[in-house]
DNA sequence: AAATATATCCGAAGCGCTTTGGAAAGCGCC
DNA sequence: GGCGCTTTCCAAAGCGCTTCGGATATATTT
């Protein structure tokens, strides 16, 4: 492995003009500087970036934290595209992405601060943590520049990046409504999803928009899986509840809805519509095809790459949370 | 941040001490020990690694290369799980994994050998390398410790693991056969994907194994999408080559399949079986339900990190490929 | 009691880089 | 010819850690 002084022997400089050379400092003549590119070069030098990391107290390291074990394919493809998003981000920075330690079944894992301190990181990427996840209240700290999906936190360094929950649930409700439905129903997730609270505001105050009274006896709670979406929807059923539509709060709870209401020889559009939220890969693989509202994955990431970025190299940019565009797709399911 | 010297200074004891005290070095007593790991966790103190890693010359960082832009569900699913199986092994190792930067559209891009030596990673795991790809050239030179999935490369420190495709082409072949099945249709991915070779051959073999001659007319190369099977099953029909099932190189081209089935007034699995290969997460949402070769992919992921430890560690340690089981998974398709 | 072994500790060098605070050389100027 | 200025270079310290090669004190052996 070549090395700087080995630069700096080969063309008797000091080790010093040959590190201020390559950095492109106005300290060193552009004639030394283009022998020491070019020998650098030759003699194929790769700067030690721990090296520089250390001497510099500055990691060019962004942790990622998610979670490994939510065994559902909506939640796979939904953190796989924002991970994407981030990676294209910070593909055009000197910054790396370095995964925070899968461990978090272990109750006595590490904790968020010493994994950062350890390894020095600059800033810490969080997608997908649950509201009962201990590292919340370590966030909450404040001790990093944080960016957060789907995460309602803020401090001087921490925001974090949604979809536009509220307009999405107006989109959706609009739309049946626009279809003549007035007895909509709610299915939504557990509560351990901070973004479960927002929908159900949001499917609150779009039928009110709408000028429907909200009645409680339509929103069932539910999990976020399929599984869970066709309990609910059986629920439902089996208690007479007098509805046309269901509206559920993700397209896992949404496919299932419909296996139960085909199950009881409801027909989808036909009897009951139905609507989904996400627009994950399978939604237009269903029968019918799932009408649901596109949360734009990738973008989320890319935009809270690009605002952790921020955080990060100016240190007192008061972050502001964003929230990424969504979009109705219209299939056959409702 | 508190680092040696703080400790050192509190307990007036030499920087050597303490470091060799925290890392249970024989030539220090069992009282300064507790002593000073007493005193450590009072103060807080988190190790550089950094710093320690630039001491050791050792990052213990393994990099993760994987593609972003092959948007399929099936591939981020794939890859998602391989990757909890990666990080579930090497949770509890010292080791971290650092993604490397994706700029694969680029075609500058930085070397993999410069984005290796640059950060002195330790290994490079890779998962889902395309045979068009410029690193598969780099990766031959052999320059670090590597382990693949589902792409036989193989070197002093070089090593892959892949699925028993013999196995599940045959478990596949075998089931139809067992069901009366002598006309069997193979719809292969593209030559990308090396995985495509093997399963053509296992199919081949699986077909003689069972006495049945191999019909060149039957196997169509297709692009592990569901279009891609939709076409391919459409183009058998239309040729009305003589078969009673369908066996897939993917599950998505399976689905794609029965779609074409279905079409064309086909019933599956009552006209025509069909088989599908890894067990995606969707394949129990089609309808009917898809059976299929199961693949491991957290067990893929995690021994492949298992062998790429063992490599890193052992320098004179020749590794051997591993094959991961599978099985077949039956549903309603066939 | 002297010689040897053992248990503990520590000084200093070094990992590959950045950065500070000059030093040396060349310039025009009165 | 001496002054200040600019340009170009460099020695040395330091980032936080590991590790080599003693040094010192205590225990064991003959």
């Amino acid at each position: 492995m070549v090395k700087l002084t080995d630069i700096a022997a080969k063309l008797n400089l000091s080790l010093t003009t040959v590190s201020r050379a390559l950095n492109d400092y106005s300290d060193v003549s552009l004639k030394t500087k283009e022998l020491v590119k070019k020998a650098a070069k030759e003699m194929g030098y790769v700067p030690h970036r721990m090296a520089r990391n250390l001497a510099m107290k500055k990691s060019h390291l962004v942790s990622l934290l998610y979670d490994d074990y939510r065994e559902s394919i909506s939640y796979q493809s939904f953190t796989f595209e924002v991970i994407a998003g981030i990676r294209s981000y910070f593909g055009n920075t000197p910054y790396d992405l370095i995964m925070v330690p899968e461990n978090a079944k272990n109750k006595n894992r590490e904790s968020l601060k010493s994994i950062c301190y350890s390894r020095g990181v600059d800033g810490l990427f969080v997608v997908g943590i649950r509201t009962d996840d201990s590292y919340v209240n370590e966030l909450e700290e404040d001790f990093i520049p944080v960016v957060v999906i789907d995460y309602p936190l803020t401090g001087r360094r921490i925001s974090y990046i949604e979809s536009d929950n509220i307009k999405g649930c107006r989109l959706a409700i609009d739309y049946l409504v626009s279809k003549g439905h007035k007895n909509i129903a709610f299915i939504n997730g557990h509560n351990l999803a901070a973004v479960s609270k927002i929908r159900f505001d949001g499917y609150k105050t779009a039928l009110e928009k709408n000028g429907i009274p909200f009645t409680p006896e339509l929103t069932i709670d539910s999990d976020y899986t399929e599984g869970g979406g066709f309990r609910a929807a059986k629920r439902l059923l089996e208690e007479k509840r007098n509805f046309s539509a269901v509206f559920a709060a993700s397209d896992l709870m949404a496919v299932g809805a419909i296996k139960a209401l085909k199950e009881k020889n409801c027909r989808v559009p036909e009897d009951v519509a139905v609507i989904g939220f996400d627009d994950v890969f399978f939604a237009e693989y269903s029968h019918p095809g799932l009408t649901t509202v596109r949360q734009h994955k990738f973008e989320m990431g890319y935009q809270g790459a690009k605002l952790l970025h921020k955080i990060i190299e100016h240190p007192d940019y008061i972050p502001k949370r964003k929230r990424i565009d969504v979009e109705l797709i219209i299939r056959g399911s409702a």
